[in-house]
DNA sequence: ATGGTTGGAAGCCAA
C-alpha cells in the first residue's frame, strides 16, 4: 500500500478545471497540492476529493485536495509577519504526518520590495520547518518554490542568474532549508539535466524545451525513508490551453 | 533581440 501526492501550479483553477479533473481521473492521486488558484472561492472538482484551501481575489491561492476526509488544518498562513495577507501557505495534519503546500513568492524584479519579500518569506519558512524538525514531526513540503536549485535545473544558467528564481541569495536560502535534513525527492530518482516543471508561454519555450525545474517536494528524514518514486508528469503541459507548469508526483509507502 | 503569452482584473498587473 502506498500514497501518491502531486503538486501542480494551475495558473487559475477556474481556467484549468477540466485539466485538473482529467489529471485526477487518469492518475491514482491521494493528495493534490494546487497553487495559483487566482480566486477567492474554490469550485466543485470531484465528489471523491475533499478540498482544504486558502484563496484570495485575483492572485496566489493554494489548495490541498484529498481522498481522505480526515485531514486537519494546522495553518493557512506562514508565521512571522502579521501584515502578510497573501494566500501562499497551507499546512495540514494527516495520519501523523504534516503536509505543507506552498506558493513561494516569485520575487521579480530584483532590487525591489518583491525580492525582499521573497527572501524574508524563505527565512520565515526556515523558522517554521525548523520548529517541526525540533518537534520531531515527520513532514513533506511541496509546491511552486520559484527556486531553481542548480545549473542543471534550467536551460540557461547564465541568463537565470539575473532572475529572482536563481539569484545567489535565493539559492542560499533554499540550501539552508535543505540543510535542515530535507531531501529534494525528485533527485533521489533522477539525476538527468533538462528535467523541467515550468515552461514559459512565450517564445516557444515548451516545444524547444527551454524550461526550469521550480516545483519541488522536500521530505523530512522519516518520509525520505518511505520514498517510492518522484516524477514530473509532462503530459498536462501538452494539453490545449495548459498551465505553464506541469505536475510533479511523489509516492510514499504506507 | 528588453520582445514574446496568459489569466484576472478593470481600462494594467503578475507571472
Amino acid at each position: 500500500m502506498s500514497y501518491k501526492i502531486a503538486s501542480w501550479n494551475v495558473n487559475s483553477i477556474k481556467a484549468r478545471l477540466t485539466h485538473v479533473q482529467e489529471f485526477l481521473n487518469t492518475n491514482q492521486i491521494d493528495f493534490l497540492f494546487l497553487q495559483e488558484l487566482k480566486g477567492e472561492s474554490f469550485p466543485d472538482i470531484s465528489p471523491d476529493y475533499h478540498a482544504t484551501y486558502m484563496g484570495q481575489k485575483a492572485y496566489n491561492g493554494v489548495a490541498i485536495l484529498s481522498r481522505q476526509k480526515d485531514v486537519r488544518l494546522i495553518s493557512n498562513k506562514l508565521n512571522g509577519d502579521e501584515t502578510d495577507d497573501q494566500a501562499r501557505y497551507l499546512e495540514v495534519e494527516w495520519n501523523g504526518i504534516r503536509l505543507i503546500n506552498i506558493y513561494l513568492p516569485n520575487g521579480n524584479p530584483l532590487g525591489t520590495e518583491k525580492f525582499d519579500y521573497k527572501i524574508k518569506w524563505m527565512e520565515r519558512l526556515f523558522i517554521r520547518l525548523n520548529e517541526l524538525k525540533n518537534e520531531r514531526v515527520p513532514f513533506l513540503i511541496g509546491g511552486d518554490f520559484n527556486v531553481i536549485p542548480k545549473d542543471e535545473d534550467c536551460y540557461d544558467p547564465v541568463l537565470w542568474r539575473n532572475d529572482a528564481l536563481y539569484h545567489p541569495e535565493t539559492v542560499k536560502q533554499f540550501r539552508k532549508v535543505l540543510n535542515l535534513g530535507l531531501t529534494d525527492a525528485f533527485r533521489v530518482f533522477n539525476q538527468n539535466a533538462e528535467e523541467y516543471s515550468f515552461w514559459d508561454y512565450q517564445a516557444g519555450a515548451w516545444p524547444r524545451n527551454r524550461g526550469i525545474r521550480i516545483d519541488h517536494f522536500l521530505t523530512s528524514p522519516a518520509i525520505t525513508d518511505r520514498l517510492i518514486s518522484c516524477q514530473i508528469d509532462k503530459t498536462p503541459r501538452g494539453w490545449d490551453s495548459p498551465s505553464d507548469h506541469t505536475p510533479i508526483i511523489l509516492e510514499i509507502s504506507e
